[in-house]
DNA sequence: GCAACCATCTGGTCCGACCAGTTCAATTTT
DNA sequence: AAAATTGAACTGGTCGGACCAGATGGTTGC
Protein backbone atom coordinates (compact mmCIF):
# COMPACT_ATOMS: atom_id res chain seq x y z
CA UNK A 1 0.00 0.00 0.00
CA UNK A 2 3.02 2.16 0.58
CA UNK A 3 5.05 1.67 -2.52
CA UNK A 4 3.91 2.79 -5.48
CA UNK A 5 7.40 2.71 -7.68
CA UNK A 6 6.90 3.36 -10.94
CA UNK A 7 9.59 1.55 -13.23
CA UNK A 8 8.71 2.88 -16.17
CA UNK A 9 7.02 6.58 -17.13
CA UNK A 10 4.06 6.94 -19.71
CA UNK A 11 5.12 9.78 -21.96
CA UNK A 12 2.30 11.73 -20.60
CA UNK A 13 3.88 10.84 -16.83
CA UNK A 14 6.95 12.21 -18.31
CA UNK A 15 5.61 15.58 -19.81
CA UNK A 16 3.93 16.36 -16.41
CA UNK A 17 7.24 15.48 -14.06
CA UNK A 18 9.13 17.83 -16.82
CA UNK A 19 7.08 20.62 -17.12
CA UNK A 20 6.63 20.29 -13.27
CA UNK A 21 10.36 19.99 -12.39
CA UNK A 22 10.91 23.10 -14.72
CA UNK A 23 8.12 25.25 -13.20
CA UNK A 24 8.58 24.61 -9.72
CA UNK A 25 12.81 24.83 -10.59
CA UNK A 26 12.08 28.10 -11.78
CA UNK A 27 12.43 27.79 -15.14
CA UNK A 28 9.41 29.25 -16.27
CA UNK A 29 8.37 32.18 -13.57
CA UNK A 30 4.47 32.93 -13.30
CA UNK A 31 3.10 34.74 -15.70
CA UNK A 32 5.30 33.13 -18.42
CA UNK A 33 3.65 31.69 -21.72
CA UNK A 34 4.72 28.20 -22.08
CA UNK A 35 5.17 26.16 -25.35
CA UNK A 36 2.52 25.27 -27.64
CA UNK A 37 1.10 21.99 -27.27
CA UNK A 38 2.34 21.08 -30.77
CA UNK A 39 5.60 22.76 -30.34
CA UNK A 40 6.02 20.43 -26.99
CA UNK A 41 5.04 17.69 -28.71
CA UNK A 42 6.91 17.79 -31.63
CA UNK A 43 9.97 18.67 -29.14
CA UNK A 44 9.34 15.84 -26.92
CA UNK A 45 8.34 13.18 -29.96
CA UNK A 46 4.67 12.70 -28.47
CA UNK A 47 1.69 13.32 -29.50
CA UNK A 48 -0.52 16.68 -29.29
CA UNK A 49 -2.94 14.78 -26.95
CA UNK A 50 -0.82 13.73 -24.60
CA UNK A 51 -0.06 17.07 -23.85
CA UNK A 52 -2.94 18.61 -23.70
CA UNK A 53 -3.59 16.30 -21.74
CA UNK A 54 -1.12 16.38 -19.40
CA UNK A 55 -1.63 20.13 -19.46
CA UNK A 56 -4.57 19.52 -17.96
CA UNK A 57 -3.44 17.59 -15.16
CA UNK A 58 -1.20 20.67 -14.09
CA UNK A 59 -3.94 22.71 -14.03
CA UNK A 60 -5.70 20.78 -12.30
CA UNK A 61 -3.16 20.95 -9.97
CA UNK A 62 -3.36 24.45 -9.73
CA UNK A 63 0.61 25.07 -11.50
CA UNK A 64 -0.35 26.41 -14.73
CA UNK A 65 -3.39 28.41 -16.13
CA UNK A 66 -4.75 27.62 -19.45
CA UNK A 67 -6.28 30.32 -21.39
CA UNK A 68 -8.20 28.62 -24.85
CA UNK A 69 -6.86 29.77 -28.20
CA UNK A 70 -4.43 31.46 -26.58
CA UNK A 71 -1.78 29.63 -24.89
CA UNK A 72 -0.72 27.97 -21.48
CA UNK A 73 0.78 30.21 -18.79
CA UNK A 74 2.68 29.00 -15.37
CA UNK A 75 0.13 29.89 -12.79
CA UNK A 76 1.13 32.02 -9.76
CA UNK A 77 0.65 28.70 -7.86
CA UNK A 78 1.52 30.03 -4.16
CA UNK A 79 -1.54 31.72 -4.46
CA UNK A 80 -4.02 30.15 -6.50
CA UNK A 81 -2.86 26.87 -6.42
CA UNK A 82 -4.83 24.05 -4.30
CA UNK A 83 -3.60 20.73 -2.25
CA UNK A 84 -2.28 18.65 -5.27
CA UNK A 85 0.58 21.71 -5.78
CA UNK A 86 1.76 20.26 -2.66
CA UNK A 87 1.11 16.76 -3.40
CA UNK A 88 2.98 17.49 -6.86
CA UNK A 89 5.81 19.16 -4.69
CA UNK A 90 6.58 16.88 -2.13
CA UNK A 91 6.76 13.74 -5.18
CA UNK A 92 9.31 15.94 -6.97
CA UNK A 93 11.49 16.43 -3.99
CA UNK A 94 11.10 13.09 -2.15
CA UNK A 95 12.08 13.67 1.09
CA UNK A 96 14.11 17.26 0.44
CA UNK A 97 11.09 19.23 2.04
CA UNK A 98 11.52 22.90 1.75
CA UNK A 99 10.50 25.02 4.49
CA UNK A 100 7.75 26.78 3.13
CA UNK A 101 6.21 23.32 2.49
CA UNK A 102 6.34 21.77 5.90
CA UNK A 103 4.97 25.30 7.39
CA UNK A 104 2.30 24.89 4.99
CA UNK A 105 1.85 21.37 6.04
CA UNK A 106 1.87 21.91 9.65
CA UNK A 107 -0.45 25.02 9.51
CA UNK A 108 -3.42 22.70 7.77
CA UNK A 109 -2.80 20.18 10.34
CA UNK A 110 -3.13 22.18 12.98
CA UNK A 111 -5.92 23.52 11.39
CA UNK A 112 -7.56 19.87 10.42
CA UNK A 113 -6.59 17.92 13.51
CA UNK A 114 -7.33 20.91 15.90
CA UNK A 115 -10.71 20.73 15.03
CA UNK A 116 -11.15 17.21 14.74
CA UNK A 117 -9.24 17.41 18.65
CA UNK A 118 -12.22 19.57 19.71
CA UNK A 119 -14.65 17.97 18.25
CA UNK A 120 -13.88 14.88 19.73
CA UNK A 121 -13.21 15.98 22.60
CA UNK A 122 -16.96 16.78 23.09
CA UNK A 123 -18.44 13.88 21.85
CA UNK A 124 -15.97 10.73 22.47
CA UNK A 125 -17.04 7.70 23.92
CA UNK A 126 -15.57 5.07 26.26
CA UNK A 127 -15.24 2.97 23.18
CA UNK A 128 -13.19 6.06 21.01
CA UNK A 129 -10.78 5.67 24.28
CA UNK A 130 -10.03 1.58 24.14
CA UNK A 131 -9.74 2.01 20.53
CA UNK A 132 -7.20 4.69 20.52
CA UNK A 133 -5.59 2.76 22.92
CA UNK A 134 -5.32 -0.21 21.13
CA UNK A 135 -4.07 1.65 17.91
CA UNK A 136 -1.23 3.18 20.22
CA UNK A 137 0.04 -0.24 21.54
CA UNK A 138 0.01 -1.32 18.27
CA UNK A 139 2.66 0.73 17.00
CA UNK A 140 4.59 0.47 19.77
CA UNK A 141 4.71 -3.31 19.30
CA UNK A 142 5.97 -2.75 15.77
CA UNK A 143 7.60 0.53 15.90
CA UNK A 144 10.93 -1.30 16.13
CA UNK A 145 10.67 -3.56 13.44
CA UNK A 146 9.60 -1.18 10.27
CA UNK A 147 11.16 0.97 8.37
CA UNK A 148 10.85 4.64 8.75
CA UNK A 149 8.33 4.95 5.76
CA UNK A 150 5.95 2.42 6.96
CA UNK A 151 5.78 4.16 10.27
CA UNK A 152 5.07 6.91 8.94
CA UNK A 153 1.98 5.87 7.28
CA UNK A 154 0.62 4.25 10.50
CA UNK A 155 1.17 7.95 12.63
CA UNK A 156 -0.74 9.39 9.51
CA UNK A 157 -3.66 6.11 9.85
CA UNK A 158 -3.55 7.20 13.59
CA UNK A 159 -4.04 10.82 13.52
CA UNK A 160 -6.84 10.28 10.55
CA UNK A 161 -8.66 8.01 12.98
CA UNK A 162 -9.40 11.15 15.04
CA UNK A 163 -10.85 13.01 12.13
CA UNK A 164 -12.99 9.79 11.67
CA UNK A 165 -14.02 9.81 15.40
CA UNK A 166 -14.92 12.88 15.46
CA UNK A 167 -17.75 12.29 13.33
CA UNK A 168 -16.82 15.39 10.41
CA UNK A 169 -16.43 13.44 7.43
CA UNK A 170 -14.97 16.18 5.22
CA UNK A 171 -11.79 16.79 7.66
CA UNK A 172 -10.93 13.12 6.78
CA UNK A 173 -11.87 13.78 3.29
CA UNK A 174 -9.40 16.99 3.45
CA UNK A 175 -6.88 14.03 5.55
CA UNK A 176 -6.97 11.95 2.74
CA UNK A 177 -5.97 14.42 -0.16
CA UNK A 178 -2.80 15.12 2.13
CA UNK A 179 -1.49 11.44 2.45
CA UNK A 180 1.47 11.82 0.25
CA UNK A 181 2.53 15.32 1.58
CA UNK A 182 1.55 14.02 5.03
CA UNK A 183 3.63 10.71 4.89
CA UNK A 184 6.76 12.86 4.04
CA UNK A 185 6.01 15.08 7.02
CA UNK A 186 5.78 12.07 9.49
CA UNK A 187 9.21 10.47 7.96
CA UNK A 188 10.84 13.57 9.15
CA UNK A 189 9.51 13.77 11.85
CA UNK A 190 9.96 10.79 12.82
CA UNK A 191 13.86 10.67 11.79
CA UNK A 192 14.07 13.97 13.56
CA UNK A 193 12.44 12.66 16.96
CA UNK A 194 12.87 8.72 17.34
CA UNK A 195 9.88 6.62 17.11
CA UNK A 196 9.46 6.20 21.15
CA UNK A 197 9.02 10.08 21.77
CA UNK A 198 6.37 10.33 18.75
CA UNK A 199 4.62 7.16 20.31
CA UNK A 200 4.53 8.79 23.82
CA UNK A 201 2.34 11.97 22.29
CA UNK A 202 -0.14 9.90 20.95
CA UNK A 203 -0.93 8.25 24.79
CA UNK A 204 -0.70 12.09 25.88
CA UNK A 205 -3.23 13.00 23.37
CA UNK A 206 -5.43 10.05 24.46
CA UNK A 207 -5.50 10.79 27.80
CA UNK A 208 -6.48 14.58 27.04
CA UNK A 209 -9.37 13.26 24.67
CA UNK A 210 -10.10 10.99 28.01
CA UNK A 211 -10.11 14.17 30.03
CA UNK A 212 -12.42 16.22 27.53
CA UNK A 213 -9.99 18.57 27.29
CA UNK A 214 -10.39 20.47 24.12
CA UNK A 215 -8.00 23.05 24.56
CA UNK A 216 -5.27 20.70 26.49
CA UNK A 217 -5.36 18.45 22.95
CA UNK A 218 -5.07 21.43 20.79
CA UNK A 219 -2.08 23.52 22.59
CA UNK A 220 -0.35 20.20 22.77
CA UNK A 221 -0.67 19.76 19.13
CA UNK A 222 0.30 23.34 18.75
CA UNK A 223 3.15 23.13 21.18
CA UNK A 224 4.81 20.27 19.43
CA UNK A 225 4.53 21.90 16.41
CA UNK A 226 5.67 25.21 16.94
CA UNK A 227 8.61 23.05 19.09
CA UNK A 228 9.19 21.28 15.58
CA UNK A 229 9.56 24.15 13.32
CA UNK A 230 11.92 25.81 15.72
CA UNK A 231 13.91 22.55 15.40
CA UNK A 232 14.19 23.32 12.05
CA UNK A 233 15.14 26.52 11.79
CA UNK A 234 18.30 25.96 14.28
CA UNK A 235 18.93 22.99 12.56
CA UNK A 236 18.98 24.85 9.12
CA UNK A 237 21.35 27.90 11.02
CA UNK A 238 23.92 25.12 12.07
CA UNK B 1 -17.13 36.36 -12.49
CA UNK B 2 -19.89 34.66 -11.48
CA UNK B 3 -22.07 33.50 -14.37
CA UNK B 4 -20.60 30.61 -16.11
CA UNK B 5 -23.49 29.85 -18.31
CA UNK B 6 -22.97 27.13 -20.60
CA UNK B 7 -25.07 26.94 -23.69
CA UNK B 8 -23.29 24.29 -25.31
CA UNK B 9 -21.81 21.25 -23.57
CA UNK B 10 -18.75 19.44 -25.25
CA UNK B 11 -19.44 15.57 -25.49
CA UNK B 12 -16.88 14.81 -22.98
CA UNK B 13 -19.21 17.71 -20.68
CA UNK B 14 -21.94 15.80 -21.62
CA UNK B 15 -20.13 12.40 -20.41
CA UNK B 16 -19.09 13.99 -16.89
CA UNK B 17 -22.07 15.42 -16.21
CA UNK B 18 -24.60 11.59 -17.25
CA UNK B 19 -21.80 9.36 -15.49
CA UNK B 20 -21.93 12.09 -12.13
CA UNK B 21 -25.52 12.55 -12.33
CA UNK B 22 -26.22 8.72 -12.11
CA UNK B 23 -23.73 8.23 -9.76
CA UNK B 24 -25.15 10.53 -6.90
CA UNK B 25 -28.16 9.97 -7.92
CA UNK B 26 -27.91 6.55 -6.73
CA UNK B 27 -28.29 4.37 -9.82
CA UNK B 28 -24.66 3.16 -9.65
CA UNK B 29 -23.39 2.42 -5.97
CA UNK B 30 -19.70 2.50 -4.87
CA UNK B 31 -17.90 -0.81 -5.48
CA UNK B 32 -20.00 -1.51 -8.82
CA UNK B 33 -18.50 -1.64 -12.01
CA UNK B 34 -19.18 1.23 -14.96
CA UNK B 35 -19.42 -0.30 -18.61
CA UNK B 36 -16.76 -0.26 -20.13
CA UNK B 37 -15.28 2.97 -21.72
CA UNK B 38 -16.05 1.20 -25.47
CA UNK B 39 -19.12 0.16 -24.26
CA UNK B 40 -20.40 3.80 -23.40
CA UNK B 41 -18.89 5.51 -26.38
CA UNK B 42 -20.97 3.61 -28.17
CA UNK B 43 -24.03 4.20 -26.66
CA UNK B 44 -23.59 7.82 -26.33
CA UNK B 45 -22.00 7.65 -30.15
CA UNK B 46 -18.48 9.27 -29.12
CA UNK B 47 -14.98 8.61 -29.02
CA UNK B 48 -13.66 6.64 -26.61
CA UNK B 49 -10.83 9.29 -26.00
CA UNK B 50 -13.70 11.34 -24.72
CA UNK B 51 -14.98 8.43 -22.23
CA UNK B 52 -11.32 8.22 -21.28
CA UNK B 53 -10.86 11.28 -20.63
CA UNK B 54 -13.67 11.33 -19.04
CA UNK B 55 -13.46 9.26 -16.71
CA UNK B 56 -10.16 10.52 -15.89
CA UNK B 57 -12.05 13.61 -14.78
CA UNK B 58 -13.91 11.88 -12.89
CA UNK B 59 -11.38 10.07 -10.96
CA UNK B 60 -9.61 13.19 -10.12
CA UNK B 61 -13.10 14.22 -8.41
CA UNK B 62 -12.99 11.04 -6.52
CA UNK B 63 -16.14 9.94 -7.66
CA UNK B 64 -14.57 7.00 -9.33
CA UNK B 65 -11.59 4.83 -9.11
CA UNK B 66 -9.85 3.08 -12.15
CA UNK B 67 -8.76 -0.15 -12.48
CA UNK B 68 -5.87 -0.03 -15.69
CA UNK B 69 -7.10 -3.19 -17.78
CA UNK B 70 -9.55 -4.41 -15.53
CA UNK B 71 -12.26 -1.73 -15.25
CA UNK B 72 -13.89 2.11 -14.22
CA UNK B 73 -15.26 1.22 -10.52
CA UNK B 74 -17.75 4.00 -8.57
CA UNK B 75 -15.43 4.95 -5.70
CA UNK B 76 -16.70 5.33 -2.32
CA UNK B 77 -16.88 9.14 -3.17
CA UNK B 78 -17.92 10.01 0.98
CA UNK B 79 -14.90 8.69 2.28
CA UNK B 80 -12.38 8.48 -0.11
CA UNK B 81 -13.16 11.47 -2.48
CA UNK B 82 -11.87 14.97 -2.31
CA UNK B 83 -12.78 18.88 -1.71
CA UNK B 84 -14.12 18.57 -5.55
CA UNK B 85 -16.32 15.92 -5.22
CA UNK B 86 -18.22 18.64 -3.45
CA UNK B 87 -18.01 21.39 -5.84
CA UNK B 88 -18.96 18.43 -8.59
CA UNK B 89 -22.51 18.04 -6.32
CA UNK B 90 -22.84 21.48 -5.92
CA UNK B 91 -22.36 22.63 -9.44
CA UNK B 92 -24.66 19.57 -10.21
CA UNK B 93 -27.48 20.62 -8.18
CA UNK B 94 -27.61 24.35 -7.89
CA UNK B 95 -28.93 25.73 -4.94
CA UNK B 96 -30.31 22.72 -3.83
CA UNK B 97 -27.88 21.64 -1.53
CA UNK B 98 -28.27 18.49 0.56
CA UNK B 99 -28.34 19.19 4.29
CA UNK B 100 -25.16 16.71 4.36
CA UNK B 101 -23.23 19.20 2.05
CA UNK B 102 -24.28 21.51 3.66
CA UNK B 103 -22.86 19.76 6.90
CA UNK B 104 -19.88 19.06 5.30
CA UNK B 105 -19.23 22.52 4.03
CA UNK B 106 -19.89 24.27 7.67
CA UNK B 107 -17.83 21.85 9.25
CA UNK B 108 -14.81 23.10 6.73
CA UNK B 109 -15.52 26.48 7.28
CA UNK B 110 -15.37 26.06 11.25
CA UNK B 111 -12.12 24.32 11.09
CA UNK B 112 -10.19 26.92 8.33
CA UNK B 113 -11.02 29.39 9.57
CA UNK B 114 -11.24 28.95 13.11
CA UNK B 115 -7.75 28.54 12.85
CA UNK B 116 -7.26 31.78 10.37
CA UNK B 117 -9.28 33.33 13.69
CA UNK B 118 -7.25 32.49 16.21
CA UNK B 119 -3.78 32.99 14.44
CA UNK B 120 -5.07 36.06 13.36
CA UNK B 121 -5.75 37.31 16.76
CA UNK B 122 -2.77 36.76 17.71
CA UNK B 123 -1.15 39.00 15.10
CA UNK B 124 -3.46 41.50 13.98
CA UNK B 125 -2.10 44.97 13.54
CA UNK B 126 -3.77 48.29 13.27
CA UNK B 127 -3.94 48.17 9.48
CA UNK B 128 -5.25 45.03 9.19
CA UNK B 129 -8.60 46.26 11.13
CA UNK B 130 -8.89 49.42 9.32
CA UNK B 131 -8.76 47.40 6.24
CA UNK B 132 -11.60 45.02 7.67
CA UNK B 133 -13.37 47.66 8.42
CA UNK B 134 -13.11 49.11 5.44
CA UNK B 135 -14.35 46.53 2.79
CA UNK B 136 -16.90 45.58 5.39
CA UNK B 137 -18.22 49.33 4.69
CA UNK B 138 -17.99 48.32 0.78
CA UNK B 139 -20.19 45.73 1.21
CA UNK B 140 -22.59 47.49 3.29
CA UNK B 141 -22.89 50.02 0.60
CA UNK B 142 -23.24 47.88 -2.23
CA UNK B 143 -25.53 45.18 -0.41
CA UNK B 144 -28.76 47.04 -1.25
CA UNK B 145 -27.88 47.29 -4.88
CA UNK B 146 -26.77 43.69 -6.54
CA UNK B 147 -27.94 40.39 -6.75
CA UNK B 148 -27.62 37.34 -3.85
CA UNK B 149 -25.17 35.76 -6.11
CA UNK B 150 -22.69 38.78 -6.14
CA UNK B 151 -23.40 39.64 -2.85
CA UNK B 152 -22.29 36.19 -1.90
CA UNK B 153 -18.75 36.48 -3.56
CA UNK B 154 -18.23 39.61 -2.06
CA UNK B 155 -18.91 37.38 1.52
CA UNK B 156 -16.60 34.66 0.28
CA UNK B 157 -13.99 37.19 -0.15
CA UNK B 158 -14.29 38.76 3.46
CA UNK B 159 -13.51 35.57 4.70
CA UNK B 160 -10.74 34.36 2.47
CA UNK B 161 -9.41 37.56 3.56
CA UNK B 162 -9.10 36.49 7.13
CA UNK B 163 -7.09 33.46 5.93
CA UNK B 164 -4.84 35.96 4.20
CA UNK B 165 -4.18 38.14 6.64
CA UNK B 166 -3.45 35.21 9.05
CA UNK B 167 -0.11 34.84 6.86
CA UNK B 168 -1.05 31.09 6.74
CA UNK B 169 -0.79 31.02 2.61
CA UNK B 170 -2.30 27.13 2.79
CA UNK B 171 -5.47 28.29 4.52
CA UNK B 172 -6.18 30.26 1.66
CA UNK B 173 -5.24 27.57 -0.59
CA UNK B 174 -8.39 25.71 0.86
CA UNK B 175 -10.27 28.51 0.43
CA UNK B 176 -9.66 28.59 -2.88
CA UNK B 177 -10.51 25.17 -3.51
CA UNK B 178 -14.02 25.57 -1.72
CA UNK B 179 -15.20 28.62 -3.88
CA UNK B 180 -18.20 27.05 -5.68
CA UNK B 181 -19.42 25.65 -2.86
CA UNK B 182 -18.85 28.29 -0.46
CA UNK B 183 -20.61 30.23 -2.88
CA UNK B 184 -23.75 28.37 -3.31
CA UNK B 185 -23.49 28.39 0.90
CA UNK B 186 -23.53 32.24 1.06
CA UNK B 187 -25.98 32.28 -1.30
CA UNK B 188 -28.52 30.26 0.60
CA UNK B 189 -27.50 32.06 4.06
CA UNK B 190 -28.27 35.17 2.95
CA UNK B 191 -31.70 34.32 1.54
CA UNK B 192 -31.97 32.89 4.69
CA UNK B 193 -31.02 35.91 7.21
CA UNK B 194 -30.86 38.79 5.06
CA UNK B 195 -28.12 40.67 4.59
CA UNK B 196 -28.20 43.26 7.47
CA UNK B 197 -27.82 40.23 9.68
CA UNK B 198 -25.14 39.04 7.55
CA UNK B 199 -23.09 42.61 7.37
CA UNK B 200 -23.43 43.26 11.40
CA UNK B 201 -21.64 39.68 12.07
CA UNK B 202 -18.93 40.77 9.64
CA UNK B 203 -18.46 44.14 12.19
CA UNK B 204 -18.34 41.65 15.31
CA UNK B 205 -16.14 39.44 13.92
CA UNK B 206 -13.89 42.87 13.23
CA UNK B 207 -14.27 43.77 16.82
CA UNK B 208 -13.58 40.53 18.41
CA UNK B 209 -9.99 40.86 16.20
CA UNK B 210 -9.02 43.83 17.27
CA UNK B 211 -9.74 43.07 21.29
CA UNK B 212 -7.56 39.81 20.07
CA UNK B 213 -9.99 37.97 21.43
CA UNK B 214 -9.47 34.17 19.54
CA UNK B 215 -11.77 32.03 21.72
CA UNK B 216 -14.27 34.68 21.09
CA UNK B 217 -14.32 34.97 17.67
CA UNK B 218 -14.06 31.44 17.37
CA UNK B 219 -17.28 30.69 19.32
CA UNK B 220 -18.83 33.43 16.87
CA UNK B 221 -18.09 31.08 14.24
CA UNK B 222 -19.27 28.16 15.67
CA UNK B 223 -22.24 29.33 17.24
CA UNK B 224 -23.16 31.04 13.94
CA UNK B 225 -22.79 27.61 12.27
CA UNK B 226 -24.86 25.55 14.96
CA UNK B 227 -28.11 28.21 14.46
CA UNK B 228 -27.66 27.69 11.00
CA UNK B 229 -28.16 24.39 11.21
CA UNK B 230 -30.62 24.64 13.80
CA UNK B 231 -32.62 26.80 11.71
CA UNK B 232 -31.91 24.49 8.23
CA UNK B 233 -33.38 21.04 10.58
CA UNK B 234 -36.79 22.78 11.91
CA UNK B 235 -37.28 24.55 8.08
CA UNK B 236 -37.28 20.77 6.51
CA UNK B 237 -39.41 19.71 9.82
CA UNK B 238 -42.14 22.38 8.51
C1' DG C 1 -3.59 57.54 -39.15
C1' DC C 2 -7.20 54.29 -38.69
C1' DA C 3 -10.31 50.57 -39.50
C1' DA C 4 -11.32 46.29 -41.79
C1' DC C 5 -9.43 42.18 -43.16
C1' DC C 6 -7.32 37.62 -43.40
C1' DA C 7 -3.46 34.26 -42.97
C1' DT C 8 -1.71 31.99 -39.09
C1' DC C 9 -1.48 30.24 -34.59
C1' DT C 10 -3.74 28.72 -30.45
C1' DG C 11 -6.18 25.31 -27.45
C1' DG C 12 -10.39 21.93 -27.74
C1' DT C 13 -12.37 17.91 -29.62
C1' DC C 14 -12.57 13.68 -31.72
C1' DC C 15 -11.56 9.34 -34.07
C1' DG C 16 -9.72 4.81 -35.02
C1' DA C 17 -5.83 2.05 -34.46
C1' DC C 18 -2.68 -0.10 -31.61
C1' DC C 19 -0.45 -1.67 -27.04
C1' DA C 20 -0.15 -4.43 -22.91
C1' DG C 21 -2.11 -6.35 -18.82
C1' DT C 22 -6.29 -8.85 -16.88
C1' DT C 23 -9.70 -12.23 -16.84
C1' DC C 24 -11.84 -16.48 -17.18
C1' DA C 25 -13.39 -20.41 -19.45
C1' DA C 26 -11.92 -24.19 -22.38
C1' DT C 27 -8.25 -27.32 -22.63
C1' DT C 28 -4.61 -30.11 -21.24
C1' DT C 29 -2.03 -32.37 -17.80
C1' DT C 30 -1.54 -34.75 -13.53
C1' DA D 1 -11.75 -35.72 -10.85
C1' DA D 2 -8.78 -32.01 -9.71
C1' DA D 3 -5.20 -28.97 -10.78
C1' DA D 4 -2.34 -26.55 -13.96
C1' DT D 5 -1.98 -24.36 -18.50
C1' DT D 6 -3.27 -21.96 -22.25
C1' DG D 7 -5.26 -18.46 -25.12
C1' DA D 8 -8.96 -15.74 -26.91
C1' DA D 9 -11.64 -11.97 -25.62
C1' DC D 10 -11.93 -8.46 -22.99
C1' DT D 11 -10.04 -4.12 -20.23
C1' DG D 12 -7.92 0.64 -19.75
C1' DG D 13 -3.76 3.38 -21.69
C1' DT D 14 -1.46 5.50 -25.46
C1' DC D 15 -0.89 7.72 -29.62
C1' DG D 16 -0.85 10.72 -33.92
C1' DG D 17 -3.29 12.97 -37.11
C1' DA D 18 -7.36 15.43 -38.51
C1' DC D 19 -10.57 19.09 -37.99
C1' DC D 20 -12.90 23.11 -35.48
C1' DA D 21 -13.42 27.82 -33.87
C1' DG D 22 -11.68 31.63 -31.49
C1' DA D 23 -7.60 34.71 -30.68
C1' DT D 24 -3.79 37.17 -32.74
C1' DG D 25 -1.20 40.30 -35.26
C1' DG D 26 0.46 42.03 -39.45
C1' DT D 27 -1.29 43.78 -43.95
C1' DT D 28 -4.24 46.15 -46.89
C1' DG D 29 -7.37 49.73 -48.24
C1' DC D 30 -9.38 53.83 -47.12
Amino acid sequence: MISDKKTSLTNKEAFVRRITKEILSGKWKPGDRLPSERELAAEMGIGKTVVHSGFEQLATMGLVHIKPKSGTFVADYMKIGNIETLNAIVQLNGNELGRDVVKAILDLRLAIEGEALRTLCLCRSTENIVHLRSITKDIRDIADNIGVEELAEHFFIWHREICILSGKSVLTLFMNTTHDVSIAFWANYLRMYGASFAIDRLEQFTDLIEARDGEGAYNLLASGIADYLARLDSNAGS
